[in-house]
DNA sequence: GTAAAATTAGTTAATAATTTTCAACTATTT
DNA sequence: AAATAGTTGAAAATTATTAACTAATTTTAC
């Protein structure tokens, strides 16, 4: 995801918008909160307001780029969506994220909206529960 | 539901309490946000605040008889927990829910939790898409 | 049934996450 | 470089939800 990227999808490049694709890009847990974001930035002394970065996903969602996920939590967290369709498994007590894809699921899926007569858009799979470090 | 199961919860049998199971019981559309409820009460006439619907709901949630929906449009919404586990299908034109369950889904993120070393404590899926009368 | 103790409900105020507003800037086009 | 259209940051506004406070109600113990 770069400058490229950005323009394709008809957005101008600035650098606010450089900055956050290079933070999902190149933090180690890439399952970020615009929080979490705004305080990467704001610990590499960037001056970018948090309202820039809501917007900024946002756009970054419409064009495709991101993928916004609905934890229980409150804060959604977003991940660039240049990889493979997976879903996520939360560790309840840590926070910690893992990823999984499962075929079968992901068959059964559109078995059911066909059979309830959806055209499926989008989906939403997370198990929660304790992970290996915290039961 | 009714002023028993208040009493088995360990919850007293008040007039906000009762209507608002009567609510969720009797709704057309069984899936309702505390708006949802507040709104119906006040057709009915009756003064009831809306901190009192989310706090009752909540002991609901605690108590075991409601579950707690985040669907991906802001508003949590509150069924009714005395019916089968079952997951949803949202329409995402007309906000339409249907109700689907399936055994196959259900023992694969099991083995998923197991394969990753979780212990479930719950999950979500839901399913968007167009309903049959949306596209 | 009454009184005391505990719980509850409503109003209002507070929070947290996110969005909007708006005047000042910037990137891209010409 | 000027024109245009899009973008930004700060602050204010919104939205959904929760907490604090107080008065009223219910429960439990006599
Ligand atoms: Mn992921
Ligand atoms: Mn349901
Ligand atoms: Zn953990
Ligand atoms: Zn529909």
């Amino acid at each position: 995801m770069d400058a490229q990227d950005l323009k394709s999808a008809g957005l101008k490049v600035t650098l606010p918008r450089l900055k956050i694709l290079e933070i999902l890009e190149t933090s180690d847990n890439h399952h970020m909160s615009a929080e979490d974001i705004y305080r990467t930035l704001m610990i590499q002394g960037a001056e970018v307001g948090v309202a820039t970065i809501y917007r900024v996903l946002t756009q970054f969602e419409e064009a495709g780029m991101v993928n916004k996920l609905n934890f229980d939590n409150g804060q959604s967290v977003f991940e660039l969506s240049n990889v493979d369709h997976h879903d996520h498994l939360v560790c309840v007590k840590c926070g910690k994220i893992d990823e999984f894809s499962d075929e079968v699921i992901e068959q059964h899926q559109h078995d059911i909206a066909n059979k309830y007569g959806y055209q499926l858009t989008g989906h939403c799979l997370y198990l929660y529960g304790f992970c290996k470090g915290c039961h």
